[in-house]
DNA sequence: GTCTATAATCAGATAGAC
DNA sequence: GTCTATCTGATTATAGAC
């Protein structure tokens, strides 16, 4: 079933990688094509509008991001620890937006600059993805032993904000993707203080 | 020395304001002059360009944000806890963002999408108040009784994304600033699971 | 399915009256 | 110091050949 990439499927990665590296209004049909080795009007054989390469990129990239972190979630099982899933959760998060897929990252990346109508529908497809890190926090929560003065929506709100950040800002050097995860996980769950105080 | 608001004053506010809210490329010049009450080529009697025009938002941005914290940091004397002291630090971050001061808003909002050069420029009047952070952080490392696994930069690129992304998602309700402030302390500080395990 | 040529649109910027 | 009118340039989008 492995579709050979054809014209389509160039544009969007071509797409993804653009809105990650420039923006949403930076990222230009013509450098989108060029990626794709095409000029600008052949994109329109494949997509109607910018508008809808960028809905089907923001879909795509929702989409990817939610099944891998399912994925690693659900391999532990239903009664692993609420603690342990939540920190897969959040290695999970950083080690998909890290090792390069673009969709992820664009997603992040543009959100905020999409026109009104389409950020309604970006954020319906985006709302199954957000319930399920809240049912992981509220899980947690329930289990005992964890600051519950702590409100769980803010804690979803900071923890997927932070994670997000990290494409912006992160260069391979001396600590990889998964030394990143891990600092992630060990900050948001136990703090810059830690455990052994 | 209060200087009455002038016109000029007027157009910066009204920009940091519709930066903050549509973003660069959404802040067109004729939304920013008709908040300031005029019509758009009347901001070319006060700024060469938009670009400088955002420029001078992003650098005043910087600037204001940098001041209340570092006050409200000092206030505490440098022989307070440096635990303490980054904790005040985050404290008024968040406060600052939250309590209406569209500038520093701004900054979080559209840096990424600044144009290179302009980007170098605002980088680098950034870099002192990003030191400031980078000086709490180490000189709470230094001091011990803190998780030292954590690396000092990781640290502080995952808190000020998260600091920065509230006024993207906060809403006035039940939970105020300052309420806001004091869990994102005790979130970076002691973690989701907290001291009490 | 991709191209060349061109239209349509829109926002930043300028000229000059008042 | 602000306006009306206009220009310029960039970018999305269309038409139609190959």
């Amino acid at each position: 079933m492995a579709q050979i990439e054809n014209g389509r499927t160039r544009i969007l990665d071509s797409a993804a990688a653009a809105l990650c590296k420039k923006g949403l209004a930076g990222a230009k049909l013509s450098d989108i094509a060029r990626m794709a080795g095409m000029l600008a009007p052949s994109i329109y054989h494949h997509f109607p509008s910018k508008d809808h390469l960028v809905e089907e990129v923001m879909m795509e990239g929702i989409y990817r991001n939610s099944r891998h972190i399912v994925t690693k979630v659900e391999v532990l099982g239903a009664d692993a620890l609420p603690l342990v899933r939540l920190r897969a959760a959040i290695e999970a998060h950083i080690n998909f937006l890290l090792t390069g897929d673009s969709y992820s990252s664009a997603v992040a990346r543009v959100f905020d600059d999409l026109p009104a109508e389409m950020k309604g529908r970006v954020l319906a497809a985006y709302s199954s993805f957000d319930n399920y890190w809240r049912d992981l926090i509220i899980a947690a929560q329930a289990a005992g032993g964890v600051n519950t003065s702590l409100d769980a929506t803010v804690v979803r709100k900071f923890l997927i904000a932070m994670l997000d950040s990290s494409p912006s800002w992160y260069r391979p050097g001396k600590l990889g993707p998964a030394q990143i995860a891990e600092q992630a996980a060990d900050l948001v769950l136990y703090g810059f203080v830690g455990r052994q105080s």
